[in-house]
DNA sequence: TCTGACACCTGTAGCAGCTACAGGATCAAG
DNA sequence: CTTGATCCTGTAGCTGCTACAGGTGTCAGA
């Protein structure tokens, strides 16, 4: 119960080897000890801090806001205004993308509702997409 | 009024000039006629091609969907049940992408209500991360 | 102890969809 | 004819990975 090989890392968390490469790179992970031999071996906060980072992508996270967190103290360690900042922040984007993509929708559906779909000449969706933005 | 150079293209369209470029690569806008020193010098249809593609990016279509209507005889000729097909899985994907963002909101809001703010060890925000995905 | 299979290493290149140079040629106005 | 803006090609950069190539490390069985 030495360690983890970057290999069992990656099965547990289900992140490719590559990536948690890439992560380390990148300073999102933290470096971990290696062999003799120069194999990485991991420790279980490498598999908090891995799912933390897997989990944050999912919510949509960018790695900028990631690394932000983590540099507040990371995972179980204090909560700070900065973290629900970045968070609310996070929120109002998903908000403003919501919003975009629900007046695309609208758009969308209605102009394919005026959709005859035969062979003909005048097409809505053709035109909706000539005419300019609003 | 014999021609457009590709920076008024550009300034007509809102296009960057290396984006045009890039478009020409990859097949996407038409190959423009050349001056003798190689300077391109586009047609009127190029503005509307082009304006079509950006309108199109605007609205979330890939360049693979665009280049498909495009190839279906593009703006202003006719309008196939192909052209609908892709516009229904268009509006598909943006109505899941939707539901996606819809409930990572409601996950982010709930989190963040119980956020304290303060510097304390518990934080419902990193929590939320830590802990596995529905 | 040796061998073979597998896992791992580094480094580089690729993907999309642009953007941004560098270094040189061309164009249009004065 | 000169000047300066514009244009050309080609290449490298960006993000967030992914996928090699070609070379070691590791470890179990014989």
């Amino acid at each position: 119960m030495a360690g983890l090989s970057i290999g069992e890392l990656a099965r547990r968390t289900g992140v490719h080897i590559e990536t948690i490469r890439y992560f380390e790179k990148v300073d999102l992970l933290d470096v971990p000890d290696r062999t003799e031999g120069g194999h990485r071996v991991y420790a279980e906060k490498h598999v908090r801090a891995l799912s933390f980072i897997k989990r944050a992508r999912e919510l949509g996270f960018t790695p900028k806001e990631i690394r932000a967190i983590l540099g507040l103290g990371g995972p179980g360690k204090a909560c700070c205004d900065e973290v629900q900042e970045i968070a609310v922040h996070h929120l109002e984007q998903v908000r403003s993308k919501i919003a975009d993509l629900a007046q695309l929708e609208r758009l969308l559906a209605s102009t394919i509702e005026r959709c005859s779909g035969g062979h003909v000449p005048d097409c809505p969706v053709i035109d909706m997409l000539e005419s300019t933005p609003a």
